[in-house]
DNA sequence: ATAAAGTCTACAGTAACTATAGAGTCAATA
DNA sequence: TATTGACTCTATAGTTACTGTAGACTTTAT
């Protein structure tokens, strides 16, 4: 198939695919007579991957390792239980973060009722405080 | 004083109270005879500001904006709250998503126990599927 | 006089794409 | 057969909020 039905068939645009090439993520594809990409389910297979790693949030580069694993497969794999916690950290402290800015936030937004004037407005006063 | 000191005082760097210049955040300072910028504590007062906004998570262009508001002090202060309010939904929106994804992960973490060979490993098995 | 530290502009790089320009290919229609 | 439209190609710029670097200039200290 051409690069289009790929794309439809697995919910990547085509600009992201021919990206993923080149970083080195899916392997160069075979080239028709006239120079059209062309794959087979191989391609479709990998892809679904990347993108599932993608949806829980893996960058490409730790993709990239992950798949570098795979072709080692009598290998241990305790490489890509390390990623994973890794990321699983990561995550958490984002969150940890979030949850304080958004406390924040909440805190924030109850100076203002949105009824006065700018120069009056509780939340400009408290981001003008330091 | 020269931008240096007032890097130290704010806690900014020199390239980012630069880029704030270049970016309309911070008006454009005087210049010494040898085109070094001078700055008062009018700029430092700004640039807590910049930084307050930027420690909630505001961007530069809805920090921009709140500068604009900030011009026109007997307005109504509504757009004001509006930001804060888009700001806090965003945040929502995002730890939402940040705690499906680590719920997610953390169930891939149940795969493997990193004792196995690759093609024996729960998480790749797991991430393979689609 | 000289050396070190600070500052200047302009540009490249970061992550993971998205969008655009301009050219070429292919299938179907007039 | 000519042409239209859909698809694809490469290469490049833009996105966000900076950070880092090169090469030149200014100021301060020895």
């Amino acid at each position: 198939m051409k690069i289009g039905a790929l794309a439809k068939l697995t919910g990547l645009s085509v600009q992201t695919i021919r990206y993923y090439e080149h970083e080195g993520l899916l392997s160069t594809a075979p080239r028709t007579e006239g120079n059209y990409r062309f794959y087979d389910e191989t391609a479709s297979h990998d892809l679904f991957f990347i993108k599932q790693c993608r949806n829980l949030g893996l960058t490409l580069e730790e993709i990239r390792q992950l798949i570098g694993y795979s072709s080692t497969p009598d290998e241990a794999c305790n490489s890509i239980n390390k990623i994973i916690d890794n990321h699983i950290q990561q995550v958490d402290v984002r969150l940890a973060e979030l949850q304080e800015l958004r406390r924040q936030l909440g805190e924030l937004r109850t100076k203002c009722d949105a009824h006065q004037a700018v120069k009056d407005c509780g939340i400009m006063k408290e981001l003008l405080e330091h």
